[in-house]
DNA sequence: ATGGTTGTTGGACAA
């Protein structure tokens, strides 16, 4: 089974690459970040034309996530547990061929002094409690999705001008490896210890693409059962060089069949 | 470089 994760940047103005992108790749399951319409809107039957199930989580404007399959989803979840009030559409998550995945977008959190940081850090503490409880399942699974978050120095163009972001201060750094630490793999650095320059996101600005000033932020934490399938990750760079690209490129991993 | 770009939306805000 190959899953793949893509912030499209408003899946409307993204389509004709999104469509392209999928028609080449042919992931099994997709998981889409970004996607800035509301539920009803995302053009379902143009993913369904491909052969996807298409689930959709959205609201006006901003944020909004999806999970496409070609296999049937089952034991559909749609806001990540612990906070009741959040109205932001950032987290579903199903089951394909018994393995549960999660498309989930992470807040970005800045500026680090608004009250944006704090609701990455709570939003953040939310999701290693539901890994926690997913782990106790002793399941194979999957949180595929844009989680802000750049994981070492070697994941970003220039540490030094990252140091007091909100996707690279300390904090945040420390609160994605307390997740990782539960005991789940990220499988792109697991099959990758020492690449470099291996971004999935630049800037539009100042040139970013074309100078390779990027940071590597769209990830896949597994359960330890999905590790144990864990064939390849890659990321994809075609797609950011395209016309109308997002400023994230997708990135796939591969499990073998249970 | 107190800039630069893109998307939603029709003026800021978010990234």
């Amino acid at each position: 089974m190959r899953i793949a994760t893509w912030n499209v940047n408003s899946v409307k103005a993204r389509l004709p690459n999104v469509l392209a992108w999928l028609d080449k790749a042919g992931p099994d399951v997709v998981c889409l970040q970004e996607i800035k319409c509301e539920t009803g809107n995302f053009p379902a039957k143009d993913f369904e034309a491909m052969g996807y199930e298409v689930h959709a989580v959205g609201q006006k404007s901003y944020n909004g996530v999806a999970l496409l399959s070609k296999l049937p989803v089952t034991d559909l979840l749609t806001r990540l547990p612990g906070e009741p009030e959040d109205e932001q559409a950032r987290y579903v998550e199903g089951t394909v061929a018994g393995v549960r995945i999660a498309s989930l977008y992470l807040p970005n959190g800045n500026p680090v002094g608004s009250e944006k940081y704090p609701y990455k850090l709570r939003w953040m503490d939310r999701l290693k409690d539901h890994a926690q409880s997913l782990l106790k399942q002793e399941i194979p699974f999957v949180l595929g999705g844009d989680y802000n978050v750049i994981p070492e120095g070697r994941d970003c163009y220039d540490p030094a001008a990252w140091s007091e972001d909100a996707l690279f201060r300390r904090e945040t750094r420390a609160k994605f490896r307390e997740i990782v630490n539960l005991g789940l793999t990220e499988a792109f650095r697991a099959l990758h210890p020492t690449a470099e320059h291996a971004y999935s996101f630049w800037d539009y600005q100042a040139g970013a693409w074309p100078r390779d000033l990027g940071i590597r932020i769209d990830h896949f934490l597994l359960s330890p059962q999905a590790a144990d399938r864990l064939v390849a990750c890659d990321i994809d760079r075609e797609p950011r060089g395209q016309e109308k690209a997002s400023d994230h490129t997708p990135v796939v991993v591969e499990l073998t069949d249970a």
